[in-house]
DNA sequence: CTGAAAGCGCTTACAG
DNA sequence: CTGAAAGCGCTTACAG
């Protein structure tokens, strides 16, 4: 591939005017620019912006870390941030946690080594020493739909959904269809929208004078099968819920699996609602109550504060709304559009 | 953060010598090594991966330009990509095209500018400038799943399903149910699992003794939106298909959008089946027959081609291949496994 | 308006 | 076994 040079001896000038034609410097005369775009295009020449990045100590990308690429809710949120960054110019490199803290720290190491301008993490778990260390070194940070607490992480804006309004909502719906033995795969603990998401649930039951009995928890960790192990547990039980909420559309597939598996209806025997809302759900037998979330607000939100961060702008914490969409997995909802 | 010449400064060493314990280079005394291992503890040292880059004229990065990341074909194989990738030392940055030639070609030059070391990709379209180009320039490529004509394209590796036999066999499993009027949503003509689909397909057919008229072929992107709109052409013709077969799951979930939307149902009024299984299928109503790629053989044999050609050793093409899953979405199969 | 030169952070022959 | 020096491909003050 030609460098820089190539092009300088090609056009008869010095790399600086190159550099400067390619820089859209200000100051090149039009008859010089022009001979150089010439040698741009007859070389082909592209800058090698590995070069670019050491010189001026910035790479124009954004690194994102999700929890799990499987999960549709994530892989629409990276689409969503790649969408946002290359309309303001910047690439995103994406690393794929599996929901394992290990992985986690791997990717955000490797986004660091290669010197990215900024974070978009959505944390799979407590304590990570490499995202300490990347706040400490002053690495521009945006939490993404989850975020954790740790050294230096208390001053990093988080760009998340508030699922509480939403979840009173399913709770209201799920009371007016009479059920009333409700239980709820949770997410794994270490993780906010784990946590807030039960603490939602159970707020809600109990503002409808229902309890939330412990066995009636579930501890899940977003993955379809934990969804299926705790709804196995659920069903066993001598006194089974009536109505099984996962916190997430992996778990919901995994209680599906199971409920099949052991011949049962939904609703007829149990009733299954999800939190985030993925295209199948209207075609899953019965279509599933779910809880969506603004995808794409949310990823563009995210990379907005980000960039802004990286270019020196002070940023803000976002918090958006999730709402309930009632179809037909939790008994016949009253008139409202499947 | 720190550079090479603050350990070396710490250490009471020359950079050369940092680099070398770095780069595990036999020829250091043992106590020299443990000082620079020290310093660099100390210091939190990480090399900077793009100056190294520029130095070594290696990235250690794979380029994967898939055509729509929100398939979830794709997505699985992107992991899988990224798996198999890191395993061996390398990482992989996605690019998105969403089908877009535009786009995909915005992806490649990106790549290429970051001077990855090879790229894999599933291309969308026909003629794409910048993937000759890169042909051109010598960059290891390997096509995965799809693959296009064009200049310098020729020689391009290719790893991917065949699904003919999975067809036929589909053919053969329709025709046993009693269907006689088969009717395909085909992929984009310019793009080779788009023609191979609709090719085995029609031959299968003929087999069988069936035609496949015009009216009977509609023309998809690959997308859920246009398996929608063919359903609906279909469902408008004077005598409708009694099975329409989507070429993959986005526009089966557009089909099901369609059939659902008038209140049709399958199998009765019109049987279904796709290409590409994704767990939802299973849940369905009913659950619906397809033809399963097996996406994790292929990522990773794609990875080994590509980091073979990357390494300097020969790659050849791979084919896998497809295998029909029979549900209960083309009628009742004759004691199958659901 | 343009060029020569320094320097980003590494690696690697070349000496010793 | 270790260091001084060159160089990867750029950008950008500094001169002129």
């Amino acid at each position: 591939m030609p460098a820089i040079k190539d092009v300088a001896r090609r056009a008869g000038v010095s790399v600086a005017t190159v550099s400067r034609v390619l820089n859209d410097h200000p100051s090149v005369r039009a008859g010089t620019r022009e001979r150089v775009l010439t040698a741009v295009a007859d070389l082909g020449y592209r800058p090698n912006a590995v070069a670019r990045s050491l010189r001026t100590a910035q790479t124009r990308t954004l690194g994102l870390v999700i929890s799990d690429v499987l999960n549709p809710f994530f892989t629409e949120l990276a689409r969503s941030v790649e969408d946002a960054a290359r309309a303001l110019g910047y690439s995103v490199v994406i690393g794929n946690a599996d929901e394992r803290p290990d992985l986690q720290d791997h990717h955000v190491r490797t986004l660091m080594d290669r010197r990215i301008d900024g974070l978009l993490i959505s944390p799979t778990d407590g304590g990570s020493p490499m995202m300490s260390a990347a706040a400490r070194a002053g690495t521009p940070m945006v939490f993404v739909d989850r975020w954790i607490e740790g050294e230096g992480l208390d001053r990093v804006p988080v760009v998340r959904t508030d699922g509480r309004t939403a979840i009173r909502d399913l709770v209201a719906h799920l009371c007016a269809l009479g059920h009333r033995r409700l239980a709820i795969i949770a997410g794994p603990a270490a993780t906010t929208t784990g946590r807030e998401r039960v603490d939602a649930f159970r707020a809600a039951l109990r503002a409808f004078g229902l309890a939330l009995s412990d066995d009636h928890i579930g501890q899940g960790d977003f993955q379809a099968g934990s969804g299926r192990r705790v709804t196995a547990r659920f069903l066993d039980l001598p006194h089974p819920p009536d109505v099984v909420f996962a916190t997430d559309n992996l778990m919901a597939l995994g209680a599906m699996d199971e409920i099949r598996a052991r011949g049962l209806r939904v609703p007829g025997d149990v009733a299954l609602a999800a939190f985030d809302d993925i295209p199948w759900f209207l075609h899953t037998d019965p279509p599933i109550t779910a809880i969506a979330q603004p995808t794409g607000a949310l990823g563009h939100a995210a990379v907005r504060a980000l960039i802004d961060l990286v270019e020196g702008r002070p940023a803000e914490s976002v918090t958006l709304s999730a709402r309930l969409v009632a179809r037909r997995s939790c008994g016949e909802p009253e008139g409202s559009t499947p």
